[in-house]
RNA sequence: GCUGACGUAGCUCAACUGGUAGAGCAGCUCACUUGUAAUGAGCAGGUUGGGGGUUCGAGUCCCUUCGUCAGCUCCA
């Protein structure tokens, strides 16, 4: 279909190397990758068009840039996956007569089909049957053909199948602008573009089947959507399958249990509430230590408030009852005319702690940091190992500053935000600016000009920080933007961890004042700043981006000593009497066990540091050190182990 | 909360179409006294998540409830 008619005979087309190279004009996409090379013209599976991806099969009518896009390029494998969407959708169709389908787009990691299945019931034991229909309808190798239709067919067509769904999306498209792509028996209303053929599609994997509402509202019908990927080659699949399997063995839920950090394990205590066991809790104060010491050092002061608050502390604040959902209900006592929550933040309790003094502009910024146990009442079906809980800590600190001042401690904030990722040797994250949504200014409190001064402070700050930060409109908070830290864990889910948010909200509701140089009141800005977010949902991701081999200065047991019999029980327990004199976490492993088995015990454990002692070490004053995963190293005087490793933890946290 | 899958010893997993709940590891006891990733033997360990039902008989089938997982929705 040619769309935009010219007199030229020949077109000047593009490479993506500069070259040029010219065509009779109405060339296809296909044409051109084969003139390049028949291992190009193999491999291709669509065609960019000036900026625009679109199927080989096209012509091309006017001087253009393209690109030939292939397995390699993001859009040639999104390309591929909206196709194999398309051919799983063929399979479910020749298998379950009568679904009806709705949108079925390619995604990250492959692609989902959002079906009604009319009275079918699919599960994941069908996955099989619905693989091997899938192979079997792509060894036809049928062309994906692209046809122009007009409203009116497109509307018959698909009353005629009786499909509510597709007619309400053909309903929001213009006349003239809608196309069918068709392959065998499966006719579907897409954009496209698509691949050449289903042949390209050789190893198909189902991976969910999971209810997903239409147009994602929950008042809507639940559909069912069918999570799948795809691959050309064997190989890929095969690797995709091997990532997944190593994903799987560092889940922060398995190593958890695993390495005895944490348990969910009691039904008594409730879902999403962690206990932490003695060695969890090791590793988890020793994050905080780290995090207070250099809060110190920035000028922060500890502060520390209860776990419950009066009802009209959050009314004034304004959270409740806006996120009543998600709070657990007010205590109320019988002989006491006030309910109580259960905190859902600590802000507000601060506002009251900067509220307790007079401030004057010269005292400004105070900065309030507690590690602050808060509760929300997470919907049942989100909950899921440490990443998202109901009773989680918040590194939470509260900066009440000038306004002048507020870029400044945006740029600490950041600053303190990457020392902590740079500690921990988080490589990949991203940094997100929030900013408000210039179409719906209504639900934004605070002036324009307030906002325009926190967005351009916020902004300013990530830029002068050095941070590569993307920005998106509309996902600021009510109350001001902010600058958030996302992290993947190993099933590439991204999860916020650190984050900083610039608040004229609360110092309005509750009345916060400082004394200007013109003893006049004026209002404080409030930032929130929170380096590791949850303390719980960053030690899972933690866990998982670590694979439980902590750093040494956060292993729960730093070294473990190894006596090689009872006869040196006593030397070993001199020998680790003197780590802990340092400050090392230290445990003796004097069971009656051979070297061997106490060794594995340990390097399961992931210890980083094993001492194996016997008569040579005691006579000698030595230790004889192994390091976790690296096997034997060296036999060293107890104080050079110590120094060592002391050097070792300065080393990484400086 | 919704849809679907799952729940057997502390952990990891067995138990054909309904027919006596098993193993390895961990634990305990005893022996061994060990030199760099599992010493040997023995013992103990369960209302098969809870409740109800069908059946001569239920880990297995049905209902219900709690929990876990995947996804949806939401997220101060």
């Amino acid at each position: 279909m040619a769309d935009v008619q010219t007199d030229q005979d020949t077109i000047t087309i593009t490479l993506p190397d500069g070259s040029e190279r010219t065509y009779a004009a109405g060339t296809t996409g296909r044409e051109i990758a084969e003139s390049i090379g028949a291992g190009l013209a193999r491999d291709a599976l669509a065609i960019k068009v000036n900026g625009a991806v679109q199927d080989l099969s096209r012509p091309i009518d006017t001087d253009a840039t393209i690109a030939i896009l292939t397995w390699r390029d993001a859009e040639g494998k999104e390309t591929f996956w909206h196709s194999s969407a398309h051919l799983m959708a063929e399979a479910l169709q020749a298998l379950y007569p009568g679904v009806k389908f709705t949108i079925g787009p390619p995604i990250d990691q492959g692609f989902y089909y959002d079906i009604d299945p009319s009275g079918h019931q699919i599960s994941s034991d069908d996955f099989e049957q619905i693989e091997a229909k899938m192979q079997e309808l792509a060894q036809r190798d049928v062309a994906y053909e692209r046809r122009a239709v007009s409203k009116d067919e497109a509307i018959d067509y698909y009353e005629d199948a009786g499909n509510e769904y597709k007619l309400e999306l053909i309903e929001a498209l213009d006349d003239g602008d809608i196309t069918f792509y068709e392959q065998g028996d499966f006719t579907d209303l897409c954009r496209g573009p698509h691949i050449p053929s289903t042949g390209r599609i050789k190893y198909p994997k189902l991976l969910s089947v999971a209810g997903a509402y239409w147009r994602g509202d929950e008042q809507n019908p639940q559909l069912t959507r069918i999570y799948g990927i795809t691959f050309p080659k064997q190989k890929l699949l095969e690797d995709f399958l091997e990532k997944r399997r190593l994903a799987k063995e560092r889940d922060h839920r398995k190593l958890g249990k695993e390495l005895g950090l944490f348990t969910f394990n009691s039904e008594k205590v409730g879902p999403g509430l962690p206990l932490w066991l003695p060695k969890g809790a090791t590793l988890r104060e020793t994050l905080q230590n780290f995090l207070k010491d250099e809060q110190l050092r920035r000028g922060y002061e500890p502060v520390i408030t209860p776990h419950i608050g009066r009802l009209e502390l959050y009314r004034t604040s304004g959270h409740y009852p806006y996120y009543k959902e998600s709070q657990f209900p007010p205590i109320r006592m019988g002989d006491e005319d006030a309910d109580y929550l259960l905190k859902p933040m600590n802000c507000p309790h601060h506002t009251q702690i900067y509220d307790n003094d007079l401030h004057s502009y010269r005292d400004l910024p105070v900065r309030l940091a507690e590690f602050g146990q808060v509760y929300r009442y997470e919907k049942s079906g989100e909950l899921g190992g440490l990443t998202r809980v109901r009773g989680f800590t918040v590194d939470d600190a509260h900066i009440f500053c000038r306004p002048d001042q507020v870029k400044a401690e945006v740029k600490d904030a950041i600053d303190l935000a990457l020392k902590v990722l740079r500690a921990l040797d988080f490589k990949e994250f991203r940094a997100q600016v929030s900013l408000r949504d210039p179409n719906d200014t209504e639900k934004y409190v605070g002036s324009d000009e307030r906002w325009d001064q926190a967005e351009q402070a916020i902004r300013e700050a990530a830029d002068e920080m050095g941070l590569d930060a993307i920005e998106v409109e509309g996902e600021a908070a009510f109350y001001g933007p902010k600058l958030d830290f996302m992290v993947k864990d190993v099933l590439d889910r991204e999860w916020q961890l650190g984050t900083v948010q610039i608040d004229y909200n609360l110092p309005e509701r509750f009345d916060l004042t400082y004394i200007d140089e013109h003893d006049d009141r004026q209002r404080p800005v409030m930032i929130h700043r929170a380096p590791f977010g949850s303390l719980e949902r960053f030690i899972g991701v933690l866990i998982e981006h670590t694979g439980g081999d902590f750093p040494t200065w956060l292993a729960p047991v730093q070294a473990k000593i190894l006596p090689i019999g009872d006869d040196f029980n006593d030397y070993a327990r001199e020998v680790a009497n003197r780590l802990r004199a340092a400050d090392i976490r230290v445990k003796v492993d004097d069971s009656d066990e051979t070297v061997g088995y106490k060794i594995r015990q340990a390097e399961t454990a992931k210890v980083p540091y094993m001492l194996v002692v016997g008569g040579r070490e005691e006579e000698a004053g030595t230790v004889a050190v192994r390091q976790h995963g690296e096997g034997q190293q060296d036999v060293v005087p107890v104080e050079t182990f110590i120094d060592r490793l002391q050097a070792e933890v300065d080393a990484a946290l400086s």
